[in-house]
DNA sequence: ATTGATGCAAAGGGTTTGCAGAGTC
DNA sequence: GACTCTGCAAACCCTTTGCATCAAT
């Protein structure tokens, strides 16, 4: 059985058609909003409700499994945990870029403890212009 | 006249009592999302009103005087664009740690041009458990 | 006098929730 | 069979917007 599933059944929590779906797509599709999701999944499974994939991505963020990123668009965006990389995104036109590698949690963790803190994640978001955008004039 | 009222008329928006007082606000609090502003600034200008808030952080935004910041707990803090730090959040109890200055800028600017992208702003919000939260169970 | 800004209230959009029925274990 | 999960729809909350009025330049 696939080893995030059985993480579900593992903390008591079933294994739905609808569960199997949405980490079977979010393997394959990067940052898409709760709705995205919810569409592209209607091709399998038609009557799933939104509400059912925004209750499924709240499990899977407290589990850990999947994370929600902010590029202050006013919807949230989901991504499996599994590789930790962070977003260039272009402020005109919203094209996306990752950048993968990030030596911050060291970084991060050292400055943490200075003020006695934890640190579980953290989340960066760069926001400028893409070369098509060149962002002469805001 | 206040450099930032100036920059206001300097852009050709009037300088109102509620812009004021916003600027005001501002500078002495940080992360305050649109409902403090509003709810502090009715001590001074009662029948201000929370669509003149938002407005006002939008232009502000706009002319960036103003960053917003997302602490994942769905409202957005505001804050003055005057000195570049960072921010510690608690993901049990909410508790804020700023920690200032970052060499981010210098870095992501030379992985951003490998891409063609020009950077112009970026977000980094940490997230853990502060001393008094341990953080022992999820 | 002109033009932009405010207040109010309603609309908007993403997200959450209550409930009855269906599905998993 | 017990208990969770789903679908549906309504509720929620933050944020945005239209409009008539008011104020800054």
């Amino acid at each position: 059985m696939d080893a995030l599933l059985q993480q579900l059944s593992a903390n008591g929590y079933k294994i739905t058609p609808q569960r199997r779906l949405i980490l079977e797509m979010l393997r394959e599709n990067r940052h898409a909003s709760a709705e995205d999701i919810c569409a592209m999944l209607k091709q399998k499974e038609p009557n799933i409700s939104l509400g059912t994939v925004y209750r499924n991505l709240a499990l899977l963020m407290r589990l850990r499994i999947v994370t929600a990123v902010d590029f202050r668009d006013g919807r949230a965006r989901y991504e499996l945990n599994d590789s930790h990389h962070h977003h260039l995104v272009c402020m005109r036109c919203g094209k996306l870029v990752e950048f993968p590698g990030c030596d911050l949690k060291n970084v991060l963790g050292d400055a943490a403890e200075k003020v006695n803190f934890r640190v579980i994640d953290h989340s960066l978001e760069v926001f400028g212009y893409c070369g098509k955008c060149c962002g002469c004039s805001p």
